[in-house]
DNA sequence: AAATTATTTGCGTGATTATGCGGGAACGCA
DNA sequence: TGCGTTCCCGCATAATCACGCAAATAATTT
C-alpha cells in the first residue's frame, strides 16, 4: 500500500469520526506504531488534521462532538476484531445494523475484497468509505427507529442471495428463547438474513446475554458463533458453549 | 512492445485501480523498473495521472478538498428554498443526490407530510430525520463515487412509480444538450427518475449553466422547471425561459 | 542501401526515501 | 508517586529514485 493511499485512508477516518487512534490505525492499514505517527506527524504538518497525544483530530474539531464518544465502547471494539477474523476474501456477508457493526465496518482492513448486503442506511454509508467492498443495498420502504429498510421486498430479496456469513447485531440473547428483538418488522428482515445465510454469527456485549424481549428473531441452535467481549472460556459463556455455540 | 502502447496501459490500469505500484508494472510489461519510472514521470508531466513514490495515482485521487462539504454555500440554500415551495402534502417526491438536496431535505418544514424515493445513502440518511417523511429507498449495487444505488433493478422499479415531481441534482446543464453527466450507471438512473415523475425540477447552481459533460441525462425539453439562486428575471436564465422552462 | 542522427532502453552507482526496531524520555491516569 | 502508554531519536535495512553511460532500436539523411 502507498504512503498516499494510507494518508487518504487516515483523512477519510478523521473526516467521519472526527478523530483516530494511532493504535487503531496501526491495526487497520498493519503497519508499525511510528509510520502512523510519522504519517499523521506529516498530515498534521500540512494542516490537514490537528495532532494530540495518542492520535489525531479533524481541524474542524468543536468540542462539543466529543460528548458523542459513544461509538467508541472499547467492548465493541474487541467484538468487532474478533468478528472480522471471520470474513475472508470472495465472501458475500450479510450485515445488520448497530453501533457495533459501525465499529466492525470501520475496522475492516483496506484491503479485504468482499461483498456485504444490507437494509440498514449508516451501515451502507460506511461501507461505502471502503476501498475494496463492494456494497448491495436491498431498499424498500425505511423504518425510522432502526433507519433500515424493511418489509415484503426486502425479506423476499434475501431469499434470492446465498450468504456466506450473516453478522447479526444482538439485542438480546437467551439460552431458551435464542435471539429475540423488539420491533415485529425488524424481526421478518433478521429472520430472512439468517435464512439466507450459511454461518450466522451473534455479536453482542455481555450485558445483553440471558435477556429476553417480546418477539423472537430466531432459536438459538440456529446460531453458529456467539461473539461477546468476554475471553471465550469465560464462565458466562459456558451454558452457551454447551448447546453447541462456536464461542469468540 | 512500444512506448505509446504502454502508457496506454498504464492509464488504463490507473483508470481501473485508481493507482499502479512501478513494480508490478515493470513485471507485466517485461520491462525494467527505469522504464516504467520514464514512463510515469513523463505521464506525470502530461498531468495523466499522479507520481508518488513506488508508483502513481489517479488524477481524480482527491483528499486535500474533502473539506469542501464544511461550507454548506448560501446559494445552495436560496436553491432549496425554492425549490422546498413546490413540495405538497402527500406528494410522492423522487430525489437525487448532491450537497444542495441535502440542505433541502435539511431544511423541510417538520410539518410536511410527503414520501420521498431516493437512491442516495445520504439523503436517505438525512431523509430519515424528518419527522414526517415516508422514505422509500430503492436499492441495489451501490456506486461508491455517487454513494447511490443503480443498475437495472433500480430503473425497473422506478418504472413501477408514479412520482408527482422529481428533483434532479444538476451537474451541467445547456441549452443544446440538455442535462448532461460523467457516469453512465448514474445516467440510467436519472432517466429512469425523469421518465416516472409528472414533473421535473432541476436544481442547479449559476456555474452549472451551460456547461455539458459527455453523456446526457435528457433533453432540456424534458425539464419543467429551472432553480438557480439567481433571480428569475437574470438575464443568464434568459434563454431557458423562452425554451418553455419555468424559471425559479 | 548505407550512414548518420536521434530516441529509447537497461544497467551500475550512489543518493534518497520509507519503514521497523530498540532505548530512553515524556506523558497521562490512578 | 508509580505504571503503562505514547513519543522521540538514532540507526539498520530495504526499496525506490536519479544520473550518467553504453548498447540497442528507430528515424532521418545521404
Amino acid at each position: 500500500m502507498l504512503k498516499k493511499e494510507r494518508q487518504a485512508y487516515i483523512i477519510q477516518q478523521i473526516n467521519i469520526h472526527n478523530k483516530v487512534l494511532s493504535s487503531d490505525l496501526c491495526v487497520q492499514l498493519a503497519i508499525s506504531e511510528d509510520t502512523v505517527r510519522r504519517d499523521l506527524q506529516e498530515l498534521a504538518e500540512e494542516g490537514k488534521l490537528i495532532k494530540v497525544h495518542g492520535g489525531a483530530l479533524a481541524k474542524s474539531f468543536h468540542f462539543t462532538i466529543e460528548s458523542k464518544q459513544v461509538y467508541s465502547l472499547p467492548e465493541k471494539k474487541i467484538i468487532a476484531h474478533k468478528a472480522i477474523d471471520l470474513i475472508k476474501d470472495g465472501m458475500l456477508v450479510v450485515i445488520s445494523g448497530g453501533t457495533t457493526m459501525r465499529e466492525l465496518v470501520n475496522m475492516l482492513p483496506p484491503d479485504l475484497n468482499a461483498t456485504f448486503v444490507t437494509t440498514n442506511v449508516p451501515i451502507a454509508l460506511e461501507l461505502l468509505e471502503h476501498p475494496n467492498a463492494e456494497v448491495i443495498f436491498l431498499g424498500n420502504k425505511l423504518l425510522k427507529s432502526a433507519q433500515m429498510a424493511v418489509g415484503a421486498e426486502v425479506v423476499q430479496r434475501f431469499g434470492q442471495i446465498k450468504a456466506d456469513l450473516c453478522l447479526l447485531g444482538t439485542n438480546s440473547i437467551d439460552l431458551n428463547f435464542g435471539i429475540t428483538d423488539l420491533e415485529w418488522e425488524i424481526i421478518e428482515v433478521k429472520k430472512a438474513m439468517i435464512a439466507c445465510a450459511q454461518k450466522t454469527v451473534s455479536l453482542a456485549i455481555s450485558e445483553k446475554l440471558n435477556s429476553t424481549q417480546r418477539l423472537q428473531v430466531c432459536a438459538l441452535d440456529q446460531v453458529d458463533v456467539l461473539i461477546t467481549e468476554l475471553a471465550p472460556s469465560d464462565e458466562k459463556l459456558l451454558p452457551y458453549a454447551k448447546r453447541g455455540l462456536a464461542i469468540l
